[in-house]
DNA sequence: ATCCCGGCGA
DNA sequence: TCGCCGGGAT
């Protein structure tokens, strides 16, 4: 079969890593979402006034961490069921690798002899990254290190997230429940995720069909505090009517539909693809794992191009050569990695444990462009 | 004050 | 390819 069985080991219940470290409170005073209490969001009552009050008690004001685990009672059932069709977080993934054998693949080098041989046997995926698709050398040495890095520093990611919502629910509402929670994820920190979720949830707004029926302003009161509130809340909706009309109020079951719901692109499609139908069919790239594989020279253009310019590319080109194993944890590992020292700006390679392997070490940690560029001070 | 984020339309 | 969306982090 198709459906990608080698990977599909069931043990793959992802969790999407999104930065979450915690914040203060929002600083914004002029909101054009005045928020009154804490309990009911704005959009409700039409957001009429405007900036009255600065009370936002709301949600925005950080958690902490998941490490303190303060999840609500969702979490708790939900641990049930991960137990049993997907095992634990994300996080796991990260720095525990999976429970098949830990070190085994460390210490042997089976992409030796099975990378080349894909390269060859499979052309269709070579495509622009022919020669790019090679397997960088140390590659497991610097997974290694990361992890322990990740182990220690207790990074914030995000082990929640879209797999706990709903996870009581029967598959197909489980499914959608994931779609809605993975659309929100973006640009949004897990709890602030999962505040909206089971804000939706509570509401009854967890399936095709209240979603559908739901108002508009409903739905964005609800979710206010994610990211791209407004947008996102137009596209539940339509995503809902979508799933009603075409799937029986079920999501779309490959990757392909699930891209053309308005919303949702590459990375959050892969995310549902791995969260709600447990099949690997990609990796999940955002920009850290774009960032980091950049930095680490480990993903490389069309023609000579050392480094890919988007995500989609890069995903393509670390899929010619990570093994399937790793796709999942990938993710969580250098979302946490990238949140804690390989940091876009100023990446902290001096408590890196693993910048003696990163070509790009040190080369752009302080300020090494910034000062020309100020001199001009154009703008 | 910028930069960044994921998707998307211009 | 650029910029917007609505905020957070630096």
């Amino acid at each position: 079969m198709f459906l990608a069985c080698p990977i599909r080991n069931s043990a793959l219940s992802i969790t999407f890593a999104r930065r979450i470290t915690c914040t203060g409170m929002s600083k914004r005073s002029s909101s054009s979402m005045p928020i009154t209490s804490n309990e009911s969001p704005p959009g409700v009552q039409s957001s009429n006034g405007v900036s009255k009050s600065e009370t936002r008690v709301f949600v925005r004001r950080t958690v902490k961490k998941k490490a303190e685990g303060q999840y609500s009672g969702l979490d708790l059932e939900l641990k049930d069921d991960v137990k049993r069709c997907c095992p634990p977080d994300i996080e796991d993934f990260a720095f525990k690798r999976t429970k098949d054998s830990p070190g085994s693949r460390k210490s042997k080098p089976p992409l030796d002899t099975l990378l080349p041989r894909i390269e060859d046997s499979n052309p269709t995926r070579q495509k622009g990254v022919a020669e790019g698709g090679k397997t960088p050398v140390d590659w497991e040495k610097v997974l290694e290190g990361i992890r322990e890095m990740r182990s220690s520093e207790v990074a914030p990611v995000d082990t929640m997230g879209c797999g706990r919502a709903g996870s009581t629910l029967p598959p197909k509402e489980r499914r959608f429940a994931v779609l809605a929670s993975s659309l929100l994820s973006s640009q949004t920190k897990d709890h602030v995720t999962h505040g909206a979720a089971l804000r939706l949830q509570e509401s009854g707004l967890l399936t095709a069909d209240a979603m559908d029926k739901a108002d508009e302003s409903t739905i964005k009161s609800l979710i206010y505090p994610v990211g791209f509130y407004s947008t996102k809340a137009k596209n539940l909706k339509k995503i809902a009517k979508i799933c009603l009309m075409k799937y029986g109020g079920d999501i779309p079951r490959s990757l392909e539909e699930l891209l053309l719901l308005p919303g949702i692109g590459p990375k959050i499609a892969h995310l549902i693809m791995i969260m709600a139908w447990n099949d690997v069919r990609g990796i999940c790239v955002d920009t850290h794992v774009h960032r980091i594989c950049n930095r680490l020279g480990w993903v490389s253009g069309k023609g000579s191009k050392q480094k890919t310019s988007s995500p989609e590319e890069t995903r393509v080109a670390l899929e010619l050569w990570l093994p399937k194993e790793e796709w999942v944890p990938i993710n969580p590992l250098l979302v946490g990695f990238g949140q804690t020292i390989c940091t876009p700006l100023r990446p902290k390679c001096g408590n890196c444990s693993v910048s003696h392997l990163c070509p790009s070490a040190f080369k752009e940690t302080s300020s090494p462009s910034p000062k020309l560029k100020r001199s001009s001070s154009t703008k």
